[in-house]
DNA sequence: TCCATTGATGCGACCGATCTCGTTGAAACG
DNA sequence: CGTTTCAACGAGATCGGTCGCATCAATGGA
């Protein structure tokens, strides 16, 4: 005892403060943060030690273990960060995220799940105080691990299941009314592009069986609305083909499609973001939409209003449906928490991507 | 001492999984961490004891008082957290700082700071091992705040100052480098269009005094560029337009220049996203880019090489920055860190957006 | 004058896990 | 057979605060 106020190796905490004002760590505690409910000159006399000592305030980790909460959720996703910022989607959806969180003083963590493993560790590890799972696909165990975990968690766009919440829209209905819409202006040949069906892309038609395999639910329960669409509309069923989410992959698609089909006349997407490449790689090869083709997407994103000709689509609430995962999990987490399930309204919108089709 | 196996109302620790498996609690620690070093016939009961327990693993928290490090990193926006998932730039950073920390196996956390007394409060707690400061403007405390903290951090896009790392492009010579690719075409009437200049935007022409207050550092360097530019080529100052990143703004904009100065043939623009605006609606008007009016950004977003025409622009490595950031705060904080400067290159990108000047 | 009330503080427990030592027992070695 | 060595494990300190409760002085009312 002796060299005690100066050239400190260790970090100065609270502890140190106290003794230095010669009061306890509880009342310097207050100082910080309930100051009302200190005597001034009390006060000041910590502050003072608090600053010769170079203290910088209740360090986060001890409040932390304290208080048990960690004001902070969790966005976990399949596959890399990356995705957050890259997909209009999931943007519009963080971005509703974001609102829910600010506007309760909650803070975010992007959680990757890139693979099982870094998943598991993820899961396990986050510091936070419940988790939204988004882009699941059946199969994975980012459910399972959060259930292990026991933080109230979300599911988006899953399937219902026991024990935890879930937010969605009704994709089987959206995707019925958009092929029902086309089929309404007089189309008879289509072509379903798909983005991915499993976890790994594979660009090239897609039989029925491995339509209703996919792995994301999302995925099947738009094909199956498409498929019964053109059923209960008398028609053969139509060819799907899974060009994924990049420019290249639907290409692909268009190409293979005017090759095989050239009666196609109408181009069924199960995203926005694929029918604005179908549309843009269309004109480059001087095919007008909606003149020659009819474009329709999914999701209703902000690119999709403003594109040439715009879009016309089934708009979904992405930013509503952040905004509820939000609130299921930081709200009154009352009674039938757990189980509840918030289905979200979806619109078709009617751009200018799509007219009857041409005569030929 | 009875009832301490079932019906427990407390959450179970690692002390309770010790004593209920008759072993110590470094040992249960290094079951669920360090599984090599425990004996299998050991390491089975204690599994056993955990799972009849419902002990659900080692809770971060605990961990995080311990170890010290949180293993992530938090970045700092001014404004709300929406301006991540909604700014095509932002984005494009953030998709490099998340590249950068997957890598790393960090995660991120969105801190925001919408205003001063929300931004003093979450970088006083928030539960990091660094900042990335962004979207600075002069004056506000960002900067005071992370230091105060004491946490490593890195100022993107701002004044090197003492004590702090910077990660930054050459804003002024990126934006002589536009306005002299249009000078070159031949272009002599110009229009500048920026973004905000101050944090509120204010839409309307710009004069000297206030271009040069522009409490945004990027702003003021870029649009010294652009008058240096026409000042070097013997031109008089060229009318500038606060337009915000809005739409809106800038067809108040373009729709100011066309009735003030109908001579312009140029749009000088601080960032691509207005540039785009620009686009849009000259097009709108029935006017053509680039024979009628040429175009030119900033940032080299995505959009902007997918646009029709493709955005002739000032290309910065966003991602790249991004990454930069990341490593100055996680890599070795070997030496001298706390001055250094990351200044990345930029490159003027010829799209379709310029040519020559109309002859009328 | 005395008791009840109020406000300011101190005291000690606790949050949950991990790390550093030191101990123990058995195998290995000469 | 005594000693070295090493792995396996236990005990206790520590990380940095915050919370509940006890304490104590000052104030006010009867």
């Amino acid at each position: 005892m002796g060299e005690s106020s100066t050239s400190q190796n260790k970090t100065v905490k609270l502890a140190d403060v106290a003794r230095a004002a010669g009061v306890s760590q509880g009342t310097v505690s207050n100082v910080f943060n309930r100051p009302g409910l200190v005597s001034e000159q009390l006060r000041e006399r910590v502050e003072e030690a608090a600053k010769s000592l170079g203290y910088r305030g209740p360090d986060p980790r001890g409040r932390l273990l304290r208080a048990g909460r960690v004001n902070a959720i969790g966005v976990v996703t399949v596959g890399p960060l990356n995705c957050f910022f890259d997909d209009q989607y999931t943007r519009l959806f963080l971005s509703g995220v974001a609102k829910a969180c600010e506007a309760r003083g909650a803070g975010i963590s992007l959680v990757s799940a890139v693979d099982d493993e870094i998943a598991a560790w993820n899961i396990r590890t986050a510091l936070v105080d419940g988790f939204i799972l988004n882009c699941l696909n059946e199969g994975n165990m980012l459910v399972e691990l959060a259930e292990k975990r026991g933080l109230p968690f979300v599911a988006v766009d899953f399937p219902v299941g026991p024990g935890f919440d879930v937010v969605r829209i009704d994709d089987y209905r959206g995707a019925r009314e958009a092929a029902q819409h086309l089929l309404d202006l007089g189309h008879r040949h289509f072509a379903v592009f798909t983005f991915e069906t499993e976890k790994e892309v594979r660009v090239g038609f897609v039989d029925d069986v491995r339509a209703e395999r996919a792995s994301f639910e999302v995925v099947r329960r738009r094909l199956t609305g498409y498929r019964d669409a053109f059923r209960a509309a008398g028609l053969p069923p139509q060819p799907v083909f899974e060009t994924g989410s990049e420019f290249d992959g639907v290409c692909a698609g268009v190409d293979a499609v005017l090759a095989a089909n050239p009666d196609t006349t109408a181009f069924v997407c199960t995203s926005d973001r694929v029918a604005l490449h179908v549309i843009t790689y269309l004109h480059s090869l001087g095919r007008k939409v909606p003149e020659d083709f009819s474009v329709i997407g999914f999701d209703g994103i902000e690119e999709a209003a403003n594109s040439i000709p715009p879009l016309t689509t089934i708009y979904q609430p992405a930013i509503g449906k952040g905004e509820a995962a939000v609130e299921l999990i930081l709200g009154d987490k009352s009674d039938d928490a757990g189980g509840r399930v918030v289905e979200l309204p979806i619109e078709l919108v009617s751009g200018a991507s799509t007219s009857s089709p041409r005569k030929t």
